[in-house]
DNA sequence: ACACCACTTGACTAATCGGTCAATTTTGGT
DNA sequence: ACCAAAATTGACCGATTAGTCAAGTGGTGT
């Protein structure tokens, strides 16, 4: 059974990504998650201490079960790779990349906020890294500078979600995930 | 001089970039722009109005003159591009890009919002596709799919924008240009 | 001089916001 | 069974939100 505090986490991880941390009401959430406000602010000192850990968790969460292939794979890691990459069905280009939609909103205006987002960020990219390092340490890709190489794929990702968010067209994703994957195939 | 629409306008931009459409308070625009609320309201329906209309004409005005470029060259336009591309000091990491940041808070939330942004969007595309077809016509760039090379670059771009906000590191930006620019250039 | 109209002023409203808190119920340990 | 702590309830608060509006100002055309 789910707790208090678990449908809290997850109703504010939805709001928030739906309406953004701002546009996200408090109201709203603890009706979502069926808990009155008294007992939301039992488990949580206030609103915004309520997203960073919604965020934080989820996301926590949400990466260990999604890069653990990595540790396992021994040979066709980069096909691996690219088969997540063009999965669409985990996607939501409606709402976009619950990371981007939050450092966008977020990194400037608050600190806690951006501290947060700056760790995730980062941990998606030392996650990017840890495959191509894999990669040239199984013979799958010549040695080049895995952390400029992480660096944009994450960036070209995330670029990729936003484009099919402005566009509302999932293959503007799949586009740019091709072309991404022939960028990547040229350092083998 | 400034007149009472045009510091309406200015104001709105600058506050919807700060703290997003959602975060931006209308009191706040109003003394940044030092206008009376009754005043706003003589010119614009509401807020949501005058967010558009600044979101719209500031950036076709700042877009006629950033890509103006591109139909007087003749030669080395995609050296112009690079070096435009390059060019950090036009660039604002802490709050990232204008279009990115409320294509990612609205498009979802708002259909006008959401019509508004596919259309600047899709203009900021055409913009980069223009200057590939013009480099392959005068023989800078093998033919290619041009549609699909703005769409990358476009991505790509949004995507370093998006990575320099996150880390608060301006050199990320440009690492991401620099392979860009390699990218593209194994297409000539 | 008068009238017209674009524009400005600032007080006001209703709704919503996040947050507080005392009273109550439920739960777990002894 | 009893107690204490944990959790829940829901009314209430001040502040802020976008939006309204009647009254007034100032310039322009006749």
């Amino acid at each position: 059974m789910e707790t208090t505090r678990e449908k809290l986490i997850r109703a504010t991880f939805d709001e928030v990504f739906s309406h953004g941390y701002q546009g996200a009401s408090l109201s709203d959430i603890l009706a979502k998650a069926g808990v009155h406000k008294g007992s939301m602010y039992h488990f949580f000192a206030n609103k915004k201490e309520m997203a960073l850990a919604a965020i934080e968790e989820t996301i926590l969460k949400k990466n260990l079960q999604k890069y653990s292939y990595v540790e396992t794979y021994t040979s066709g890691l980069l096909e691996a790779f690219y088969t997540q990459l063009k999965d669409t069905s985990v996607r939501d280009f409606k709402r976009g990349c619950p990371i981007a939609n939050v450092v966008q909103e977020m990194s400037n205006i608050d600190e806690e906020f951006n501290t947060l987002m700056k760790s995730i960020y980062g941990a998606f990219r030392a996650n990017i890294k840890a495959i191509f390092d894999k990669a040239i340490e199984v013979g799958e890709m010549k040695p080049c500078d895995t952390t400029k190489l992480a660096l944009f794929t994450t960036s070209t990702i995330e670029g990729a979600i936003l484009a099919a968010k402005a566009s509302g067209n999932a293959q503007d994703y799949s586009d740019v995930i091709e072309e991404l994957i022939e960028h990547i195939e040229g350092k083998r």
